[in-house]
DNA sequence: TATTGTTATACTCTATAACTATA
DNA sequence: TATAGTTATAGAGTATAACAATA
């Protein structure tokens, strides 16, 4: 079977890596119940106390419409809470529980070390460049 | 707004940078109706006449009823015909047409051109690298 | 028994329009 | 006028079960 045109591609490999990545990811995260953006919402979250819905948008390239039950799962699930913004009436700042916290941490060990998994055909220096490449590709 | 740790992660970079790429790939091949998975699809019985749906599946990782619908469309665009296989009989071959080669080989020169378009702030060295570490993580 | 191709179907992901409250 | 958050909804992508025909 010819694959060499398809392999030839930026676009082809992306989709095919990134889908082998978030692979192993959904195996790993399935213990918590995370999926890939509920992951990144949680981190931002958890790095950004306080931040707005749209800002997660906007950083993740999320519509924000799509946001509303993420941000509701994370919220019923007891790891999130919204607190009136201290100088806009109109948006919520975000903020984790401490059992959001917990979760948050405990995942982003398992997120760390997954890394070493997914790549393990690549040398610590090849990963380097690798996400060095593909934050060029798609930061403006 | 802090996002250090999940631009650290090679999931996350993959994943923004595939969808990046494929941005520009739906706007380029709008004109000729095709979205990712219908080009690859035609690009590989292009370059393999009389492959079978079953190896399509297998090489590109989709479901096989995912890709009744797919060979549906591209068939009733006229792009391609599926003749008896010569030895399976539970099997069909997958042609293009004339009309098909032609699209095909027109697409495939935009998909072409398009990398340098999506990779434009990588260098042409770059760009090799970048592929080639890519199909390290997804090829096994 | 196993495989090819198919139907039906469910679930998730992504996108658009339109609304409210506030800036 | 513009923005933050929301609802409703449509479309695209992905997944499983089950079937007929053939190997």
């Amino acid at each position: 079977m010819d694959t060499h045109y398809l392999e030839s591609l930026l676009g082809y490999n992306a989709r095919r890596a990134a889908l082998a990545v978030i692979g192993v990811f959904l195996q790993r995260m399935e213990p918590y119940g995370l999926r890939p953006v509920d992951f990144s919402v949680l981190t931002l979250i958890a790095h950004n106390p306080g931040v707005t819905s749209r800002q997660i948008c906007t950083a993740l390239d999320i519509l924000p419409p799509n946001l509303v039950g993420i941000v509701k799962s994370l919220q019923s699930r007891g790891w999130i809470v919204r607190r009136p913004h201290p100088t806009d009436r109109r948006a919520q700042g975000l903020h984790l529980t401490e059992a959001g916290r917990l979760l948050q941490s405990q995942a982003q060990v398992t997120a760390t070390q997954l890394e070493n998994d997914a790549a393990s055909p690549l040398t610590a220096r090849e990963l380097d460049t690798l996400k060095l490449l593909l934050r060029k590709v798609y930061q403006r």
